[in-house]
Parts: C-alpha cells; structure tokens; sequence
DNA sequence: CTATAACGGAGCGCTCCGCTCCGCAAGGGG
DNA sequence: CCCCTTGCGGAGCGGAGCGCTCCGTTATAG
C-alpha cells in the first residue's frame, strides 16, 4: 500500500513541502524563513534539507514549476476556440496561482539551463495565444506578448496585511483584473503611450547582475 | 541668508531626509535600513534621529505627506471641468508618487488622528470625483471609489530587481496603467464581479491587529 | 577665543535567518 | 525476534544585518 511505510512518507513530504513553499513564499515574500515552509508542510527542518540542499535550490524548483503551469495555462487557453475566451483564461489562470509572485526573485537566484528553456517555450507560445487573439480583431492592436504578460505579473503581487483579509483583498483584485481585461479589448479607446518593451529586457531581468 | 547658517543647513537636511526617505522606502520596501535613507540624503544617522525619535514616527511622517499629496491631486482632478481627464490626472498622479507605496506598512505602525483625518478627507474627496465621473457617463457605472483606489495601490507597488532597469520598468507600468484606464471607462464590457469592497474592511486594514 | 550647537559615523546589543547535527522512532532482512 | 538502516523532528550554532546611541569633530555665534 502505498499509504504506509517510510519511502511513502517521503513522497508525500516532498508534495506537502512544495505547497507549502509555493504558500509562503507566494504570500509573504521570497525572503520569508525556510523554518515558516517546514513548519506549513509540518515537516522538521531536516527532512527539508535533505530534499533540497539550499534555499536557492528549492526557489530553482518553484520556479521551473511555475514556468510549466504557464505553459499548461497557454495551452488550456489555445484549446479553447474562441480567442478571446482562450485569452482570458491564460490570464485568469496565472493570476489564479500566483505566477509572477516569483518575479522579485528575478536577478538573486541562478537560472538553470531547463528554466530558460521552460520560460521561452512559454513566452512563445502566449505569443501565439496573443497573436491569434489579435489576428481575431479581439485584443488591441497595440499590445504585446510581453504587456500581457507583465500584466499578469502586476496583478499577482501578493496581498500584504495579516493573513485574515487576504479574501477581501483577492476578491477585490478579481475586480480590478476585470477592468484591466476589458482595457485589453479591442479597440483601445486610448493608444498605448511610448515603445512596446523589448524581449531582451523582459528576459535580462533574470541574468545575475554580478 | 538662508542658505548658510547651521540653522539652514539643518532644515536642508530635513528636506532631502524626507525626500531620501520617500525613495528608498518606496523602491526598497518599508524594511529597507534606516541607514540606507541616510546615506542617500548625504546626512548621518546623529542627524537623523534627531529629527525622528524613531523609524515608525518617520514613517508616520512620510505617510502623511503621500496623504497630503493624495488630497493635493484629487483636488487638482476636480479642478479640470472636464470629468474623464480629472479622474485620469488624479490617478496617473497619485500612481506617479507611489501613493500606494506604502500600503504594505499597514498595520504594522500605529496611525495618527492627523492620519486618520487627512486619509478620510482624501477618500471623501476622491468620492465626489468619482461621483461626478459617474454621472457624466464617462466612468463605468459599476466601478466604486475603492475599486479606483485600489487600482492605484496596484500599480503604485515597487518595481523589484537592481535600480538599473527601473525605467525601462515604470516605462511599461505606464503602458498597463493605460490599458487599466480604458478598462475604467464607460460602458462597461464585462460587470465586476462579486460585491464592491466596503469602506469599514479599506480602513480597516490600518489599524494594527494586536 | 571660548562656548555652543549640530554634525557624521563607528559600534553596541539584539533579533532573526540559513543551515547543521543529533537523538529517536519506524521499517524490513536475517 | 532482533538489529541495522533509513528517514524523521527540531534545538541550536554562526553570522549577518538591523535600529538606535554615543561621542569626537567641526563650524558658527557672541
């Protein structure tokens, strides 16, 4: 039975533990303790650091992850028939799990060869979700990939405060999420201002400053 | 005259001290060192704390100010006799100071009654703009005045990573934040979900949980 | 020239974090 | 049934970094 014994253990540890680091760091910031994780996972520290050598290796994993919900978001938005639709949910998705509530670690952790690969395939094909949306005369001529995206990252910024109104807080967020999905519609009623940012840019955050 | 003196110098330094302030703890995060805030103003930490006793009351002090400059701005908005452009003013302005900046120090310092009454007076006036946006027909009918306060506290959220590519970032907040004032404007495409966040729950959120 | 007032910044005391290490309990082969 | 192995929890170590104080120095006022 795979309920039992101690190697099972072991499994279900290293799923709680992902939870609970995805929880806590999600809500209280990349820097918050590892003692916080261990604790939500209720797992000793040691058990931790057995899986994961380092803080920096566990936020690798979180990350890559991340990344690959991303990607089944894409996905799951292109399997959809209608652009728009398909589109919104992309964006609902990654806001939904927080995606970019990782972004502010940008630049402090090294980037593993197969999260680069990861983050390109997903930018790469959110490109095809917008450009499909666009083509459909559903989404504003005037924004890109990389506008989308970086919408997503400003709304899943995570909710400050004590853990007690973090309902209010995200349901107020699913409101102004509404009216930013609206904005995105076609046809922008006021042009987007100044030059679309550049994909260098968008991908450089991630290379250590050094 | 006024720029000599040991006098002069001090209210100088009083000067850069809350304008030093107001930059580091709005790129940095309210945690970010007392000495850090120091060294930008080109003043020592002696001088420092002469002036504020304490961390908290500079913090007080400093959000205060964005309180003030809050007021400051919607009564700029309600200057301008057309509605839509008012409304904008008031939130590229207040999004442009990072008015917002500081929400995530709710909670954690005690509020004034000067606080309290000033960020009433802000909320009271910003009510009268939105009125009066609303019965123009240019605003969204279903859009409150926290829901616009709450957006500017979105997008007045730091911007993370190394201070190199600070502008390359704010460049492309301004571009969402336009996507996000479309989305404001009347009609509506999509109704907000769910109820209008409550007054009692926004206040609510400053006062320290004990 | 002396008394005074404001200055800068080194460093104290403390909190808190990442990580290690060890005593312990629960399998499972002989 | 026993004992060795394996994975467990968590106390605590070393050190970084913070808020704040205190003092030697310097510039002004009388």
């Amino acid at each position: 039975m795979s309920t039992r014994g101690r190697q099972a253990e072991a499994a279900r540890n290293d799923l709680r533990l992902l939870e609970a680091a995805h929880e806590v760091f999600t809500t209280q910031g990349f820097d918050a303790p590892v003692s916080a994780i261990a604790k939500r996972a209720g797992v000793g520290m040691g058990s931790l650091y057995r899986r994961y050598r380092t803080k920096e290796e566990l936020l690798q994993r979180l990350c890559l992850i991340a990344m690959e919900r991303v990607v089944a978001a894409v996905e799951e938005g292109l399997a959809d028939p209608d652009p728009w639709q398909g589109l919104v949910h992309y964006v609902r998705a990654c806001v939904g799990f927080g995606s970019g509530a990782l972004a502010p670690v940008a630049g402090t952790i090294e980037v593993t060869e197969e999260m680069w690969r990861t983050s390109r395939k997903a930018t790469e094909l959110a490109g095809s979700l917008i450009g499909r949306a666009g083509e459909a005369g559903v989404l504003r001529s005037d924004a890109t990939v990389l506008d989308v995206s970086l919408l997503i990252e400003q709304f899943s910024r995570p909710a400050p405060g004590p853990p007690g109104d973090r309902h209010e807080h995200e349901h107020a967020k699913e409101r102004l999420l509404a009216i930013a999905l609206d904005g995105l519609r076609a046809p922008g009623r006021t042009p987007l201002p100044g030059e679309a940012p550049g994909l260098d840019w968008y991908e450089g955050r991630w290379k250590r400053s050094s």
